[in-house]
DNA sequence: CTAAAAGTCCACTTAGTTGGTAGGGTAATC
DNA sequence: GATTACCCTACCAACTAAGTGGACTTTTAG
């Protein structure tokens, strides 16, 4: 399941979204329009920012706003970099890969079907954008 | 990510299905054939006994054994069991369905696509078996 | 028949992590 | 000097993983 941080970062980054190239967006209107906690919302964004999808702007008239184009950024990017892994296991992530312990993965059953569960669900999430969120 | 709970599980319950028809199998057995901590172990197969999953015999010569065929058991049941939903979204979940707050699913893109990524997992999850895991 | 041994069953505790809330202070920008 | 992002600390609740101690049940040995 998404965190609900995650759930947030979606709905904020959606809402920048709408307003690509319209200039910086307060912190306190994304928290108002979307009703997200706004001193949680305020940690996420600066996250989302020091891994590059944002940029900021202090001072009066400032605010966030998306680095690039709504559909340059991969939903797929986004739940790594604020949930983690999209993978059901360790050892079958691509981006957060580790060994498995006590078990050789060439003979193992769950881990060849946790790799066909998270191609199909990687299908789908990599070939989404953010634009593509917006109905 | 499925929990480490999870996991054991899926161990324990792999090893049984290789002994399944042979009589109850030791905790303490399955501990050390497949390195999960006693205890821990313990309380997952007692969960999993009370939903029906396993049963068990108590004293001499008893133990855990699977209550049904290896190949009647869904890996997506052992996940909702243990684990919980295998949806990305409460909204999306079929099992552990909960509604949006803040949010009309009939106008929501990522709620559309949440629902493709679980279709997309259960296609596997629902047609595996603990038979299947065998390898 | 009885007691010991072999098992499961179960309630409780602990330590670590994460999710989420709240407050206040600093730095940049207009 | 007002506005706003930035950043730090502390806190509470819930969950995860694991361990402790003992109660209960069944089989077997004497």
């Amino acid at each position: 399941m998404l965190s609900k941080k995650s759930q947030y970062a979606f709905k904020a980054l959606t809402y920048l979204a709408t307003k690509y190239n319209e200039g910086p967006v307060l912190i306190s209107e994304i928290s108002r329009k979307k009703k997200i906690p706004l001193k949680f919302l305020e940690n996420i964004l600066l996250e989302l920012k020091k891994a590059g999808m944002l940029d900021s702007k202090k001072g009066k008239g400032g605010g966030y706003f998306l680095k690039k184009d709504p559909s340059k950024i991969k939903v797929a990017n986004v739940i790594r970099l604020v949930n983690g892994p999209i993978a059901m296991l360790p050892c079958v992530s691509l981006y957060f890969y580790e060994r498995c312990k006590n078990c050789d993965e060439k003979h193992c059953g769950l881990h060849d079907m946790m790799i066909q569960v998270r191609d199909a669900s990687l299908n789908i999430l990599e070939n989404r954008t953010l634009k593509d969120l917006l109905v």
